[in-house]
DNA sequence: CGTAATATGTAGTTAACCGACATATTAAAT
DNA sequence: ATTTAATATGTCGGTTAACTACATATTACG
């Protein structure tokens, strides 16, 4: 596929990761990705429903409703990588895969 | 230092990276980009001195003027990277060095 | 002699991200 | 009981890096 739309920027390239083990709704993408990230990056709500938007349009996720537990009627809003959000996923993997050995084959930051 | 302005974009990245082993010209780190990239990343020259500026502000690089050979009076200005440059670079590929492990073992891209 | 490669720029547009604002529900603490 | 923090979902306006297209001059090659 060799999607064009990549490179991705660092906020969409955790979202995407996030939800990579599985389906998850909004504030627990906020939550996984400040964990993935040791607490670096703090997405703002902003960031994060934008992007969830965009990537809806562009059919790297989708929409399945998690019905909350103790509570009928009430759904949260969950999304889950669509086939085409998986490999864009592996495809930005390799590319920062290879961003970084060449980087630090090119510096001193031990050869790796 | 932990500095902010980071994540950097790819072609900034790029542009750093170029930088890492010594001076070059614009039309040179433009050349080098490519090849670092295995010919992805065609920059423009919009982009490319658009950045230089930005980066010239930031203490990243500095002007080193390169006297043409076979001409006097001519030079071409190039660029080096300034201590700040340096570990900006180290800092990001430090980052994306972490972010590409975190991904491979939450995905099967092969952990490493 | 023309064309590709070298070399350096500017101008206008796009889009992701960010901070601030806004709101409602649920759980915990005092 | 009441208030406070955590959970949960969103909008709006501004910033800025990058992109496309335009612009120009010199040098090397066939």
């Amino acid at each position: 596929m060799t999607d064009s739309n990549l490179p991705l920027r660092e906020p969409t390239f955790l979202i995407l990761l996030s939800l990579a083990p599985g389906p998850k709704h909004g504030y627990a993408i906020l939550k996984e990705v400040e964990s993935l990230s040791e607490g670096r990056v703090k997405m703002s709500t902003g960031t994060l429903y934008g992007a969830i938007e965009r990537l809806l349009d562009q059919g790297w996720i989708q929409r399945v409703d998690d019905p909350l537990p103790n509570d009928t009627n009430r759904v949260r809003k969950a999304y889950e990588l669509t086939e085409l959000g998986h490999k864009a996923l592996s495809a930005e993997i390799a590319r920062l895969g290879k961003l970084v050995s060449v980087a630090k084959s090119r510096t001193a930051e031990g050869a790796s």
